[in-house]
DNA sequence: GCAAGGTC
């Protein structure tokens, strides 16, 4: 008999179907499927899917207690091999004692080479005549053609490729534990509340801390923006003035006085250009598009899984972005004729020939995400209906035509004043048909010509401030690892999850604490290997050289291992040093705000020595003895802000399924709404069976557009008046006399401005990251 | 109880 390893169960399933010239019998062993079958050629064959990793490198357990050993220690410790998924060990164990001949059908990626040398040594373990028959199947896709011609072409195990990942796998461990261990044991911090340092985690942490950095070290500028509301022909529209910013307050008061209607054409122009489709989803663009929607990356990833298992999307971790030769394109739209999208999918299918576009990716690993089902809406959750909508979309969106889109330029003199107005429509709608998660509203300007006059309707000052460089939402930062080459698309989700779970970064968009700041910081200073990109990009190097046998694994984890003994020795020499960096993070971390009722000293978390409870207090006791009850469960972050009802600094719990934002005043009237809130929710989800804590991820991406500027948010009493009433303390006409008016036009712009871009902004309690 | 990498 014939055994046939996969790196998961699905696939074994499919590659069974295949293969199989009359049928398929399927088993089972310990919970663990098999597909027993005859090939075309009449060869008894079984498949059998692993669960990727069934074994861990792991130290010795002489090595396992924290407090017990010196981590430097573990640089130099044997590495053993632990099972992790026994039931499937057991039978991959079962299934080798009766064969004769062994394919490996992992993934086709360094990992898979791994994963199957893994199993290869399983198999031959149980059964060493197995090792002169073992042979190895590549393939890009779990299509007939793609199986048929791997099986028809089998190859053999690259074993340098092989150990190259077991290269990343021991120097991973290494390092990861010797450094986790180091720094929770200088700051004290054992058990669950341990802090981890990783290859992969640290650099990721630097780039969010570098770029709270940046954020903190900006010097915003002011600078002001005037515009006119313009009228031709009974149809409105908006023009700017051509100098955009003006630095000068008194220069832009004197343009904004002296404007007056009419304003005259001086140049009109037209330009038409291209928007090309988007490539094929991979992961990295779909748990982008995804967060652009409101998801956590891990939401995206986990919900995107479920779709796979049940047959609606094709593998979703993937790097490629150009769909396979073997994937027939026309067939995959098919399955979707009948169903919610068939409109658009007949539109597509009626074509003479499908042209896809392609990413800048090529990989061997699987195709692009692409829908292989056709469910109803009503069988799916929203969630889900929404995330398997977004695929089907792109998948249609990549077979259409670019798009062409027309630009429009009004160039008009006011009073001596340039002033442009721009407008914008589609005009071949092409790809944007089918993905209108992207498409911007059409902005239709009037026909005009040069020397046309137009009336002058409105004008504004708007008073602004340049702004910081915004914090990364979890799509750009997933964008950023993949930039660097940090992690995997199968795991970058993961470690960003792991960024929350350690309290190194909370919110959305990503905001590191200050432990996760000075965690940055102390290893950047005395360990910059583990916190840099670098170590990865040499890993990576290394790595090739072992699978073309130009280095030995051997050799390279040496030098690894060389290079962190040198690391460990500065860590420890500044042990102090970095211990009370970290702790100076977590101690400010611990100030929640301003103390309410001395107003001169700020309120912290304490921890009660007598009864280990933990309160907020403030640090002016005794000349001060304001006090809150804290919950004593789940981390506490502050958010710096206060609740207008009690006055008292607001607070955001962390460790439930979502994160929970309250008041430390326990009688502010507002209790009783989160109350009646949480009771609401609390009965929803047990109504709906699963309550993810993902629902209020309803952050949007970010926006660009506005260039790193905009409104300034100084919130004054205009504010409320504007936003109460927009309509009338909107604007300054023209038509009144403007000169005592100046301020008020100012301000009162501003306060609009202010408060629509609000409404744009990330919803501040959407902590997708940290349910 | 450590990492990162698979997959459920």
């Amino acid at each position: 008999m014939r055994l046939i390893i996969t790196e998961k169960n699905d696939a074994a399933k499919k590659i069974a179907g295949i293969l199989s010239g009359n049928g398929v019998r399927s088993d089972s062993y310990l919970k663990v499927p098999y597909y027993m079958f005859d090939d075309v050629e009449g060869t008894p064959s079984v498949a059998v899917g692993l669960k990727g990793h069934v074994v861990q490198v792991d130290f010795p357990p002489e090595f396992s207690e924290w407090r017990k050993v010196e981590p430097r220690e573990l640089i130099d410790a044997p590495l053993v091999k632990t099972e992790t998924a026994k039931s499937v060990v057991r039978t991959v164990k079962k299934l080798a004692a009766d064969a004769d001949s062994l394919i490996i059908a992992t993934d086709f990626d360094r990992e898979g080479e791994l994963i199957g040398l893994e199993a290869l040594n399983l198999a031959v373990e149980e059964n060493g005549r197995l090792v002169r028959f073992v042979r190895r199947a590549r393939y890009s896709a779990l299509t007939p053609g793609e199986i048929k011609r791997a099986f028809s072409n089998l190859d053999h195990l690259s074993e340098p490729l092989a150990l190259a990942g077991e290269a990343r796998q021991d120097i991973d461990l290494i390092w990861g534990a010797t450094l986790t261990r180091f720094v929770s044991l200088a700051t004290g911090r054992l058990g669950s509340q341990f802090l981890s340092v990783g290859r992969v985690q640290t650099p990721t942490l630097v780039l969010i801390a570098e770029r709270e950095k940046e954020r903190r070290a900006f010097v915003s500028e002011p600078f002001w923006v005037v515009k006119v509301d313009l009228e031709a022909g009974g149809q409105r529209f908006s023009a700017l003035h051509k100098e955009e910013r003006f630095s000068d307050e008194a220069r832009a008061t004197a343009v904004f006085e002296k404007l007056a209607s009419p304003g005259k054409v001086t140049a009109v122009k037209q330009t038409s250009r291209k928007v090309q489709k988007p490539a094929p989803f991979n992961t990295t663009s779909f748990t982008s598009a995804a967060t652009s929607l409101g998801y956590s990356a891990a939401a995206a990833m986990r919900i995107a899984e479920d779709l796979y298992m049940s047959g609606h999307i094709s593998y979703p971790r993937t790097d490629n972005t150009v769909y396979p030769q073997s994937l027939d394109l026309r067939e995959a739209l098919e399955v979707l004729a009948n169903g919610e999208f068939a409109r658009e999918v007949a539109q597509l299918l009626s074509r003479d020939s499908l042209h896809a576009s392609r990413g800048d990716k090529r990989t061997t690993d699987h195709p692009p995400i692409y829908p292989t089902g056709s469910p109803r809406r009503g069988e799916l959750g929203d969630r889900e209906w929404r995330l398997y909508e977004l695929v089907v979309r792109r998948f249609m969106a990549t077979l259409s035509d670019d798009a062409v889109m027309e630009s429009n330029r009004v160039d008009v003199n006011i009073t001596g004043e340039p002033f442009v107005a721009r407008g914008n429509r589609v005009l071949s709608a092409g790809w944007l048909e089918h993905y209108p998660y992207s498409r911007q509203k059409d902005l239709e300007l009037p026909l005009l010509n040069e020397g046309d006059l137009v009336d002058v309707v409105d004008k504004q000052i708007d008073a602004r401030e340049t702004q910081p460089p915004a914090r990364y939402g979890q799509g750009t930062l997933i964008e950023l690892m993949e930039k660097h080459n940090l992690g995997t698309k199968a795991t970058r989700h993961a470690i960003i999850q792991n960024l929350y779970d350690r309290g190194y970064v909370h919110g959305n968009p990503v905001e590191p604490t200050e432990m996760g700041m000075k965690m940055a910081e102390a290893l950047q200073e005395y360990a910059p290997r583990i916190a840099s990109p670098e170590m990865t990009a040499e890993l990576e190097k290394d790595m090739d050289l072992i699978s073309e046998r130009d280095l030995t694994k051997e050799q390279v984890v040496r030098i690894s291992r060389d290079l962190l003994r040198q690391a460990y020795g500065m860590l420890e020499t500044n042990r102090q040093a970095v211990a009370s960096k970290i702790y100076e993070g977590i101690t400010d971390d611990r100030i929640l705000g301003d103390c309410p009722k001395c107003g001169t000293h700020r309120i912290r978390i304490i921890r009660s020595k007598a009864t280990k409870k933990r309160f907020v207090g403030c640090e002016g006791y005794p000349d001060c003895d304001q006090t809150y009850p804290l919950p004593q469960r789940g981390d506490v972050i502050g958010t710096g802000e206060i609740c207008p009802q009690c006055g008292s600094p607001k607070v955001k719990i962390l460790g439930g399924r979502r994160p929970w934002i309250l008041c430390l005043d326990p009688h502010c009237p507002t209790k009783a709404e989160y109350a009646a809130k949480r009771a609401a929710r609390a009965s929803k989800a047990a109504a709906a069976g699963e309550g993810d804590g993902e629902a209020a991820t309803t952050a949007k991406k970010t926006g660009t557009k506005a260039a790193g500027t905009k409104a300034a948010t100084t919130k004054t009493a205009a504010t409320k008046t504007a936003a109460k009433k927009p309509a009338a303390a909107k604007k300054t006409t023209a038509k009144k006399p403007a000169a005592a008016k100046t301020t008020t036009a100012r301000k009162t712009g501003t306060a609009t401005r202010a408060t629509r871009s609000k409404a744009t902004e990330p919803a501040p309690s959407g902590d997708g990251g940290e349910a």
